[in-house]
DNA sequence: AAAGTGACCGATT
DNA sequence: GAATCGGCCACTT
């Protein structure tokens, strides 16, 4: 079978180990849907919330939690990363530092 | 049908 | 650094 874009969206997060991060543009290239970043933030929020897919390794590109400051869900992310050791100065992460290359 | 919105991005000014 | 712009596209108004 085909995989779905979606899914192959999902195989890429998988594979971000913890102590990484990626982007929502990273993601989606790697998915082999270049320049659409949206689809892969569309996908993560439709996402149950008992899903085991590692969506918290998920940021921006600038680095940051693309929800809105000290909301919940941006506190739990910002959690989850801070337990695989993954430091935030000024609720930014270094990508340079932190962000999963392939390769 | 048309306009707005959103877990976005890169280039440009 | 900040703000704008165009690209992108499913969904909701």
């Amino acid at each position: 079978m085909k995989p779905t874009y979606q899914e192959r969206i999902w195989q890429v997060i998988h594979a971000i180990p913890a102590g990484k991060v990626s982007t929502y543009g990273a993601v989606a290239t790697m998915a082999g849907l270049p320049r659409q970043a949206r689809a892969v933030g569309r996908c993560l929020s439709q996402l149950p919330g008992d899903s085991k897919i590692p969506w918290h390794r998920v940021i921006n590109a600038q680095g940051k939690i693309s929800f809105p400051l000290e909301s919940e869900r941006f506190c739990r992310q910002k959690n989850l990363l801070e337990e695989e050791l993954i430091i935030f100065s000024n609720n930014r992460v270094n990508l340079k530092q932190f962000l999963w290359r392939p390769g």
